[in-house]
DNA sequence: GTCCCGCATA
DNA sequence: TATGCGGGAC
């Protein structure tokens, strides 16, 4: 490589990054993937506000849920409690209640919204924190959400750095599978002053053009005349931890508990032991014991509320 | 079976 | 650093 092709990816002048093969011409990049997410790009609502509170909620409802599903409940959602304020006035069980009935997934998410609304309200004065390390101190905001809702809402947050990010650029510039790799390579690709529209954007390429199974060509990907992985035919991913099975889990008893204290104020142990799995039988293997284990759990989770009463005990959200 | 725009806690 | 956390779509 005596005479390199400007467009190829190179080392960084003096090789200081090993980490990975960074294009010569960051702005070509740049610009390349700035340009193709505005000429088309899929439209969700939360993407027309900067409401950081309505972003926020988007961002948790969507960290483990697919986005067309999270739709309906994030309108659901902001209709009912329109401001931080409405949701820190709200009992933590009908965020519970909310949460469960549209199917979102892990509960423990609508406790940490309530809380952060909570906070929001108490320790930042009803003013939405700005930066992303303010941000992160709303409880459930963590490293990926305080840069999401920094970006999208203040045009002011760092590199996002998610799965998608990471696929993206472990495939177009062979970035070692790991954490600080990646959150060096994803800072410096990102152009100054233009969080905003740059996250969105490499985390729609990550959604449309390099998901598990890429679609580079369909999508006319804009990277494919520098990607390592077009070019090599490799289009491996980083290892995701895989999860153990959701069938006859732990977590699918939690959530039917849930889902039926939803539904019925309040519940004895023994008619929700039987309503939540059809071999319940109170002094055998899946009984009482059983019950109140996860019962437990589900109290210091602060999702539940388990009270005795006359002998009987009695579970609400 | 696998995947999906993470985070809190120990 | 490792583990728990929901549930629908594919």
């Amino acid at each position: 490589m005596a005479d390199p092709d400007p467009d190829e990816p190179v080392e960084p002048a003096g090789g200081s990054d090993p980490d990975a093969a960074l294009p010569a011409d960051p702005d070509l990049v740049r610009n390349a993937l700035i340009e193709w997410y505005e000429a088309d790009h899929r439209e969700f609502p939360w993407r027309r506000t900067e409401d950081p509170y309505a972003i926020l909620v988007s961002e948790v409802m969507s960290q483990q849920t697919q986005l067309d599903r999270v739709v309906s409940a994030w309108e659901d959602f902001l209709d009912r409690w329109p401001t931080p304020a409405d949701l820190a006035a709200a009992e933590r069980g009908d965020v519970v209640a909310f949460w469960s009935d549209h199917s979102l997934g892990y509960n423990n998410r609508a406790k940490y919204l309530h809380e952060a609304a909570t906070q929001i309200e108490t320790a930042y004065d009803g003013e939405f924190p700005r930066t992303p390390d303010e941000l992160a101190e709303l409880m459930g905001v963590g490293p990926y959400t305080a840069n999401a809702v920094a970006s999208f809402a203040f045009n002011n947050g760092d590199a996002v750095v998610d799965t998608n990010v990471k696929r993206v650029l472990y495939r177009a510039f062979d970035v070692p599978d790991d954490d600080a790799a990646f959150e060096r390579v994803a800072t410096r690709v990102m152009p100054d002053e233009e969080s905003r529209v740059w996250n969105n954007a490499i985390m729609e390429l990550g959604g449309v053009a390099c998901g598990k199974r890429p679609r580079c060509d369909e999508a006319g990907c804009p990277w494919r005349e520098w990607c390592h992985a077009y070019q090599t035919g490799d289009f491996t991913a980083p290892d995701v931890p895989t999860q153990p099975s959701f069938e006859g889990s732990r977590r699918q008893f939690r959530g039917r508990i849930v889902r039926l204290l939803g539904e019925h104020d309040e519940m004895e142990l023994d008619t929700l032991g039987h309503r939540i799995r059809v071999d319940y039988t109170p002094d055998g293997e899946h009984g009482r014991e059983w019950l109140r284990g996860l019962l437990t759990d589900l109290t210091e989770d602060g999702l539940v509320e388990v009270e005795d009463r006359d002998g009987e005990t009695i579970a609400r959200l």
